[in-house]
Order: structure tokens, then C-alpha cells, then sequence
RNA sequence: CGCGGGGUGGAGCAGCCUGGUAGCUCGUCGGGCUCAUAACCCGGAGGUCGUCGGUUCAAAUCCGACCCCCGCAA
């Protein structure tokens, strides 16, 4: 008898598992529940989650209840009656009633060696920390966010110069066989769930749009680690004229032959751009997007702008 | 019908409001200077000004429609 599993998630990061489950024999996904499409783009064009167009593919029932706790999640779940459930990065808290529903209960992914990084943004909070390692930790999902004891934890570099997106694909990748070997551990009884130690409980809660403003008076390196964390969303972005610019680049020395500049000052060297950071620190500005535009090469943007001596990013 | 910005030689931009022989930075080609150079100097090539239509003696510039790109919001 295969174990009966509901995969419950929404952002690509929970692809990797749920293809991997949909692939073993010893598993069968029984239904996929999502975040409801909505409306995203210029336009306003409804949008499926990657987890949906993946349970589409495979013919199975979705579904895409607009509160979990408030539909009839219970009774879906009941019917079906699923030996797991399987939770990544869904994007609800899921209420207690719904938990002892599946015997071997909800088993989550996430993003990080919890007790630390628990919440939305595990990830990227990592890369925006500056820190050198993180890892994946599969567990129980309890009444807390992100609280559940512990079932298996992987630990995981973090490159020096890696994104987000870059990251989050790697991890998700490395999360599918440590997920299924979680499974396999639990239906047969081989795991036991260490509860979190609460006192080193950190938290990664959802990025937010004004965090990507740069602080021009922070190191090059925290404006670097921040660029890295962002993508691609909400992204760096700083103001130059007036109008908004996404902005990317990295640490560099300070440009030949200039001193000290206030927090934020451009300096043009042979068709670069360099910023001036906090603590004597430069970035080299490697790409710009000013509103309305497209991104270009911090080249091609110093020969349309022009830039007098004196301007800053703000 | 969510709000807004933009489409001008290969690249990035100015010019549009106040219509009248298309400009800047860079690249490219040729020449020069130099021990040398991505530096500097001189010269050249390269543009249906997104598309279609309208107004006008005359449209990149004013009006209308459409196509494409992007920022915000979600």
C-alpha cells in the first residue's frame, strides 16, 4: 500500500518534492491544495501557483480554498482521508481542527536549521544576514508558526556571491530526497520528533517592498547582501533625480585616486559607476533600471545620465 | 477597463510644452599623438524619429487609433 499523501504548497520551491513524490511508487499524492489564482502582472490576469500547474499536469484534483480555516477544508481532508500531508511554503497557518486529520500528521519543508529563520522568508533572510551556512529542516507542523518538533535537518552551504532564487532552487532540490527520506523514515517508525529548543528561536518574517530601499550609509557588503536577498523580489532600489531605480552591484575598492564621499555619491572612472557606502566602503554599480525603463549596464546608464560630479543616490 | 513612465543611427539619452533642414555621451571605421594605452586629438559612416491615419505650406514635435517595453499596485 502506497502512503496516501495531500501536498499542500504554492511557490516553486515545493516543486522538486512534490515531482519526486509523484514519481515513487511508494507514495501517491492524493489531491494538491493551493493559494486561490489571482490577479498578478501589469494587467490584472489571474495567475496559477507553480504547485497548481504541476497538479494539473498530473490530473490531480486541486484545490484552492480562499481561507483554509474558514472552508471546508475538514471535510476535503476527511474524505480523502491521507495518511501525511505534505506542507511547503503554502502561504496559510493552518488551524489546529485540521491537524489530526492525517495520522502520520502535516510534514513541512522549510528553509532553514529551525529553531532558526521560522516565518515567510527563511531564505532570504539568510543571504540578507550575511550568514555562510543555512540548511533544511523537515517537521511537524503544530498550532505555533513554524514550532513543530523536529524530524531530519540538512545543513547547507551558502555560496558567497549566490542569490535568492539561486539559492532557493538549490535548496528546494536538496529538499525533495530528504523530504521522502523523512516519509519513509516516519510511516516506518523510525524517526522521533525532538521538540525545538525555543530559546534560540529566530524569526524571518515576509520580505517587505520598502526593505529593498538601499541605505546608502550601510557597508558595501550589506548593501551587497541585500541586493542578493531581493531578487527578485522587491528588489534593491535607491533614487537618482528623483525617480526610482532598481540598482545591483557589488563591493568593490574604492575607485583609483578618490577619497572619501558622503554615504550615496556617484563617481564615474572610465565609463564605471561607483557608490559610496558607509564605512569608507564603495560599490561598483554594475546594472541600473530606472522607472520606466529597462535594466541597462551601469555603463550605458552613465552615458545616457550624464552625471555631474556632486550627484548622489538617495 | 487598476495607476503611471517610455519607444529618436549599434547602446544609453536630449529635443516634443513654445511645429520649420536631427543633437549629446559611448561604440564603430579611418587617421594622428605616444615607449604604450581602454587615455588624448582630428575626420567619416550610420537614423522609415514604434506603426497607421489626421491637422498643417511644413510634424520627432499637435490630434486619434493600434503594437511593443518598463515602474507601481495586486
Amino acid at each position: 500500500m502506497p502512503l496516501r499523501i495531500v501536498f499542500c504548497g504554492t511557490p516553486a520551491f515545493g516543486l522538486p518534492s512534490l515531482k519526486k513524490l509523484l514519481a515513487a511508487p511508494e507514495f501517491s499524492v492524493e489531491a494538491v491544495i493551493t493559494q486561490p489564482d489571482r490577479p498578478r502582472g501589469r494587467g490584472h490576469n489571474p495567475a496559477h501557483s507553480p504547485i497548481k500547474d504541476a497538479g494539473l499536469e498530473a490530473e490531480l484534483p486541486i484545490y484552492q480554498p480562499e481561507k483554509i480555516k474558514s472552508t471546508d477544508a475538514a471535510e476535503i481532508l476527511k474524505r480523502i482521508a491521507p495518511d501525511a500531508v505534505v506542507i511547503i511554503a503554502y502561504g496559510q497557518i493552518i488551524p489546529g481542527g485540521l491537524l489530526e486529520i492525517p495520522k502520520l500528521g502535516w510534514i513541512n519543508l522549510h528553509g532553514s536549521l529551525l529553531p532558526r529563520y521560522r516565518g515567510a522568508a527563511p531564505i532570504q533572510r539568510a543571504i540578507l544576514n550575511g550568514d555562510a551556512r543555512t540548511g533544511l529542516t523537515t517537521m511537524c507542523i503544530d498550532a505555533g508558526l513554524d514550532t513543530g518538533p523536529i524530524l531530519e535537518q540538512l545543513e547547507m552551504d551558502i555560496v558567497p556571491d549566490e542569490t535568492a532564487p539561486e539559492l532557493m532552487a538549490r535548496m528546494g532540490d536538496a529538499g525533495a530526497p530528504l523530504l521522502i527520506h523523512t516519509l519513509q523514515q516516519l510511516s516506518a517508525g523510525g524517526l522521533t520528533p525532538k521538540p525545538q529548543n525555543n530559546a534560540l528561536a529566530t524569526f524571518a518574517p515576509p520580505l517587505k517592498k520598502e526593505e529593498g530601499l538601499i541605505d546608502w550609509k550601510r557597508s558595501a557588503r550589506e548593501i551587497y547582501n541585500r541586493i542578493r536577498a531581493f531578487q527578485p523580489w522587491p528588489g534593491t532600489y535607491t533614487r537618482f533625480r528623483g525617480r526610482l531605480c532598481h540598482l545591483w552591484g557589488r563591493p568593490a575598492k574604492s575607485p583609483a585616486g578618490v577619497g572619501a564621499h558622503e554615504p550615496g555619491s556617484i563617481v564615474e572612472v572610465r565609463g564605471e559607476l561607483h557608490a559610496a557606502c558607509g564605512e569608507g566602503t564603495w560599490l561598483r554599480v554594475e546594472h541600473i533600471q530606472p522607472e520606466g525603463r529597462k535594466r541597462m549596464s551601469a555603463g550605458e546608464f552613465a552615458n545616457g545620465a550624464r552625471i555631474s560630479s556632486g550627484e548622489r543616490f538617495i
